[in-house]
DNA sequence: TGTACATCAGTGAACGCGCGTTCACTGATGTAC
DNA sequence: TGTACATCAGTGAACGCGCGTTCACTGATGTAC
């Protein structure tokens, strides 16, 4: 099967080109320029086109390729925690979460900064962008089953807002145990983590923060403790 | 005064430079065209420069404009509040802040939203950029001082924070009578405001939530209650 | 009120670049008999 | 084991565009006396 050298000569050269394309991203954002990579490369312009139909394909596959290594870094990073403690896991996950936003600037503003103009997301990141929060649906999941998370009372659900959740619930089965008051309170926490993020990363808290990952965890913690999570 | 005229048709000129931008920002994002402007206005590429003296020029006067657009807007959803109600200027100041981003996507884009690879934002950014944040340290300074706002005993904040935080007060006077741990939590409650609306307007929500903004409420009084707002 | 001069908006050409994508092609590597 | 054929990576030229910025200039509008 000498064909497996083709092949594999062909997936070195794919992942050369994401890296290559992974570096350009820090320099120049998403606008990614074919002909500077193919430069890089040591390629003729065109030769990419072997590897990569068009500019948006290359894109797309770089979003996949990072919503997947976020999501395996938060995965690997909950699951030594033992599954009764609920408060480690979810601090695993907030770790892991910093840690790989701070690690990888670029992907991060990629994945959860300004959607780039004139390009829409193909369905194949759904699934990939799904991980990381399928991780914390795990402990809010866990902990509801247990009887050790309670759903706040208040305030009030719209009848829209119910609706949406028990949506989740259906179409996502990892969300199908947590009541809708704990739901809605457990995606505006997912929502504060990444907005401390994006504050962090984009430039928000410049003159204003010294100490990011105390002030994250500082807040991770208080998130935790709104939660019930001990 | 007979300058006074061409001192207005500048000031035209130049207003209408800013608005061609802005609608090319809805387009092609931070990626400002000095042609296409110039096309749009009518005029050969090199007239803009008139105006404004690098795009980067260009740039810094629109993240300014919108930051101001967004502050004076969040001020005056807040103003007409009686100050005793404190909950009342806090919905105000939430609700503006939707109703700003939902309306202007670009500009929020602009100013929360990935950092323009390259640019760097001068100083004159961070009074306008300010506005709005000035308004919520109003609503909890004014509880701190009545005794109406709590502070939290927990989580222990770490050094390095404590000591941001009373920076801060000591550098905007606005924050200085909040106590540290009430600061703290404030800070959360206005990265997740952005988090959230980050999440609706990157399409992060996109299949999960179908009413945003009975969601957005939901949130918003949630996050009322947890820093003690009535 | 009229005239000389200064200011400044806008022109047009140029410099020196960049880009994505297509297409006919060469030549090496693999496959099937 | 040897040969004919198919696959496919990479080339090079071209199409039809785009860009920011500089510079010498024209001509209208304002200012000072």
């Amino acid at each position: 099967m000498a064909s497996g050298i083709r092949a594999r000569v062909r997936a070195e050269m794919t992942a050369e080109i994401k890296s290559i394309a992974r570096a350009q991203l820090g320099t120049e954002g998403a606008n990614l320029s074919l002909r500077a990579i193919a430069r890089d490369l040591g390629v003729v312009s065109s030769a990419v086109y072997r590897y990569f139909a068009s500019r948006d394909d290359l894109l797309t596959a770089l979003i996949i390729d990072a919503y997947n290594d976020l999501g395996s870094a938060v995965e690997v990073a909950e699951a030594p925690v033992p599954r009764a403690d609920l408060l480690g896991r979810f601090l695993a996950v907030a770790g892991a979460l910093h840690d790989w936003a701070t690690a990888n600037p670029p992907e991060y503003a990629l994945l959860y900064g300004s959607p780039v103009p004139g390009y829409a997301a193909p369905q194949d990141t759904i699934g990939p962008a799904a991980r990381s929060v399928l991780v914390l649906a795990g402990i809010l999941s866990d902990g509801a089953r247990s009887g050790r998370l309670s759903s706040p009372t208040s305030p009030r659900l719209a009848k829209t807002t119910r609706d949406d959740l028990r949506a989740i619930g259906r179409e996502m089965p990892a969300f199908a145990g947590i009541p809708e008051p704990l739901l809605a309170l457990g995606i505006g926490a997912w929502a504060q983590l990444f907005g401390l993020l994006s504050f962090e990363l984009f430039g928000q808290l410049v003159g204003v923060v010294s100490d990011y990952r105390a002030f994250y965890d500082y807040q991770v913690r208080s998130i935790a403790e709104r939660l019930g999570l001990t």
